[in-house]
DNA sequence: ACCTCCTTGGAAAGCGCTTACCGAAACGGT
DNA sequence: ACCGTTTCGGTAAGCGCTTTCCAAGGAGGT
């Protein structure tokens, strides 16, 4: 990096000091430049394409404009409508998104963390499912501690248990009552693709389902519980799979919509006609996916929403944490949920 | 930001002066520590949770390892799968990424890399089709120079005619190839949800369909053209529209696959079927809505892969810039457009 | 006319780090 | 035993900016 101009360049062309050219620029408070002056200095920059140098601000006033989002996997739309609110919000607040991928590696999220308190980051965002792995999770909360400790704010998205401000989706209320409007559609027989087994947004959401199930003197047998990946095709292999062992079901529930899209793809790929075949539900309700034929039935659960209070959260001051803000979901019954009839 | 432990602290704590654990902690090259004393250092960096002030380091090195990337929508699939070839490959190379969305909003993508060159980004990457605002483009032209004039690397995803490397997606010759494909299963009278009429990525499909039918002896009438904006609900009315005209058509081609979803459930909502009534194709083979019901034809660009590319490009040394990249696409013909029999 | 108070510009001290440059110690060759 | 080389730690000079402190000058009061 080289031939940039400084605010020492716009000062000697304008003919003040550094002193000044800084105050004429930033307008800092209480304390005023003359008119005539300031008018000398903005224009001298202009001319000279002025641009300030963030680091040296940075470190002059110790403190950044950045907000660190760490998610899983930006090109899931779960995560990039969160990414979107995230980056609403912080625009409207003049802040700046960082952002990591961590592809569901464990250790990345402390890692990309420990990034964004280097770069001192005035917020911090993690969304993404806690897993089992408890090292990880320790790793992350020490660090994410870390940079509290150092004046920064975090938010976690449904990774409860982190010792910060956090946003937990209530995937056990929001599967029950999908559950609950399933048993009402006259469904009795179900099946439920359950994705990773050691994901908490996936096993909360299986548990919630089979309450619904208890409560209404339902059952949900070992063997129509099929894990796999929280993706399209670890939908669409546990459906393989499910199907394999043509098992008495009128109702399927994944535990996402991209793995129940890719339900579905497999139903039809061995020639059943859905939704008259069997009924089938998803999670999250991604907007993309709101078109797909039959329509989804799923809970909807404001995404976009979600990531730009994670922002709203770190910016109030004055308030004791950690807090937690519970958000509940909403069942929307589509088409590829018919009624049975009795 | 306060409390935080300084390269100092970690100096004192070890009994070496500051140079010493500098160069112990970032193993600077051709300059070795003696191993006892680079131990020492480590140990007491690890004890005290010491954590580089990237800023500093910044100034004191004179660039960052920072990408800012910018794009109009991350919410929109198109996008984020850019998006996410961005990150996996900046990831690879040690780089964080900086991302703002522009929500099509002219000015701020010039303000935007205005931001990225104040932070000394190692590279900033623009994605997101030109319009024919002019002095927008001028402005951000003006920016992306002098972002590269200061030693930046800037490389620009379908805008052409900006003094960058660009990497331009050939638009024209994949919806050529998609026309002449739809011809080829029988079509002949079409028409066209055409997007906003000033994205140059827009027209450019249109005209690339356009000519394909000109050399096949087609046509396309003005009125079966139908102009709207790039997103689902633009798709959605685009069909009203078109539907309302009860048009002679047996093929409707959207500009892109998320429009093209929104034309489907236009036709749906009029009780359509689907593809009986009418063939649709898309353009982009968006991997979310791969699995639409009937699959959509569509042409297939390598999202993902440019987003690394630009990564790559912006990377690569002593080479004469700006250089162009075009990208072709592959028509994936699926069952949303039936052969017609003859 | 003198003094005080306020306004406003400048000098300089950092912010935390890297990296010449310097000097001391250790080593090997003769 | 002496001198030329290495080796390796320390000193200090920045990187570009903000902000405190100081000083100079003008306004207003008596």
């Amino acid at each position: 990096m080289t031939g940039s101009v400084t605010l020492h360049d716009v000062a000697r062309r304008a003919g003040v000091s550094l002193a000044t050219a800084s105050r004429a620029l930033n307008g800092s408070a209480n304390r005023v430049v003359g008119e005539k002056l300031r008018e000398r200095v903005l224009q001298a920059a202009a001319e000279l394409r002025y641009s300030p140098n963030a680091h040296a601000q940075a470190m002059a006033r110790g403190r950044t404009n950045i907000v660190g989002l760490s998610l899983h996997d930006i090109a899931d739309p779960y995560f990039s409508a969160v990414a979107a609110g995230v980056m609403r919000e912080a625009e409207a607040h003049g802040l700046l998104v960082t952002m990591a991928s961590t592809e569901r590696r464990p250790r990345a999220e402390s890692d990309y963390v420990g990034a964004f308190r280097r770069h001192w980051a005035s917020v911090v965002i993690v969304v993404g499912s806690r897993t089992d792995d408890r090292a990880a999770t320790d790793r992350l909360a020490d660090e994410l501690a870390a940079f509290e400790a150092e004046g920064g704010r975090a938010v976690a998205v449904s990774q409860p248990r982190l010792p910060v401000d956090t946003i937990s989706i209530d995937n056990h209320a929001g599967a029950r009552d999908l559950g609950q409007a399933l048993h009402d559609l006259g469904h009795r027989r179900f099946a439920v693709l359950s994705g990773p087994a050691d994901l908490v947004t996936a096993t909360e959401r299986v548990t919630g389902f089979r309450e619904a199930l208890a409560r209404r003197g339902g059952r949900l047998s070992p063997e129509h519980v099929v894990p796999g990946p929280f993706t399209r095709d670890g939908g669409y292999q546990a459906m393989q799979q499910l199907l394999d062992l043509s098992p008495d079901v009128s109702c399927v529930f994944a535990v996402n919509d991209v793995m129940a899209v890719g339900a579905m793809a497999a139903m039809r790929d061995r020639g059943l006609e859905l939704p008259a075949a069997m009924a089938i539900a998803g999670f999250d309700d991604i907007a993309t996916l709101r078109d797909v034929n039959p329509g989804l039935t799923t809970v909807r659960i404001p995404l976009e929403e979600i990531g730009a209070l994670a922002v709203r959260l770190a910016l109030e001051d004055d308030v004791e944490r950690p807090r937690l803000r519970r958000i509940g979901g909403e069942v929307v019954l589509r088409a590829s949920t018919p009624r049975i009839p009795a």
